[in-house]
DNA sequence: GAACAACCTGGAGCGCACTCCAGGTCAAGC
DNA sequence: GCTTGACCTGGAGTGCGCTCCAGGTTGTTC
C-alpha cells in the first residue's frame, strides 16, 4: 500500500509508551534510523517504526547497551551482507540472557529460603 | 565458638567480589551494620557479613534499589517484631523477580524470532 | 492578529550506584 | 628513623540512560 499510516510524535509515544523526549534521544543516538519529516519539519513515524522501538525496548529491557543497539542498527543499515554478524550478536546476546534468567532463579531461591525461615 | 575468623576489607573484596570501596559505601548507606574494629580502628569482617553481601548483592541483581534495602536493613535491626513486615517486602520484591522473568523469557522469545527470520 | 498547541534544536541537568581522590594514621620491615 | 603498604575519612567525580529546558517556528482557532 501507499497510503502508509504515519504518526506523530505524540502519537507515537502514546503507542510506543516512549517518551517523545526519549524517542528523539534514540533517533540522535543512531538507535532510530530514516524517521521521515512532515513539510512543517515535524517527524512522522510508520508502523515499522512502532516494530522497531517495541524491539529496541525488548533488547534494552534485557540489558542491552546504547552502545549495542546503535552497533546493531549500523549493521541493519548496512543491508544483507552484515546478516551473519547481526544473528551472532543476537546469539551471544541471547546466552546473557539465559544467564540473567538463571541469576534471577538463584534469587527466587535465595527469596524462598530467607522466607521459609521467617515462618 | 569465640575465636571467630575476621577478614580484613581486602579479603573480605577477595571473599565477596566486591570492591573496597563498595564496601565502605555501603556501610554508609547503611547496608551493613556493625561492622566491627581492629585496635588500629580497621574494618574486621565476620562470616556473616560475608553471608550477608551475597544475600545484599544477590538482592540488588534482582533490581532492589539501595533504599529499599536500607529499609530491610534497619528493620532487621529493630528486632523480630518487624519479622512481618520483612516477610511483606520479600513477598512483594519475589513478585517482581517474577515479573522480570516472564519478560526476559518473552525476550527471549522475541530473539529466537528474529533469529529465525535471518537464518 | 493574538493566543495557543504541537513541534523543533542544542544543550544542560538529574538520579542512581558506584568509584576515585587527597590527605592522614599506624604498624612492620629495613 | 624512614619507607612502604594497608587502611582510614569526607567529599568529589563518573557513566549511563534518560529528562528537562530555553528559545524558536509553524499552523489553527477565535
Amino acid at each position: 500500500m501507499v497510503t502508509e499510516t504515519k504518526l506523530s510524535p505524540a502519537e507515537m509515544s502514546e503507542r510506543t509508551g516512549v517518551s517523545i523526549d526519549t524517542l528523539r534521544y534514540y533517533e540522535r543516538e543512531g538507535l532510530v534510523q530514516n524517521v521521515t519529516r512532515a513539510e512543517n519539519g515535524h517527524r512522522r513515524y510508520s508502523e515499522n517504526d512502532v516494530l522497531w522501538i517495541g524491539v529496541l525496548r525488548c533488547l534494552r529491557a534485557t540489558g542491552m547497551t546504547m552502545e549495542q543497539l546503535r552497533h546493531y542498527c549500523e549493521l541493519g543499515a548496512q543491508g544483507v551482507t552484515t546478516i551473519p554478524e547481526r544473528r551472532q550478536l543476537l546469539t551471544d546476546h541471547r546466552a546473557v540472557v539465559e544467564q540473567q534468567v538463571a541469576e534471577l532463579n538463584e534469587a527466587l531461591a535465595l527469596i524462598d529460603h530467607k522466607l521459609e525461615y521467617y515462618r
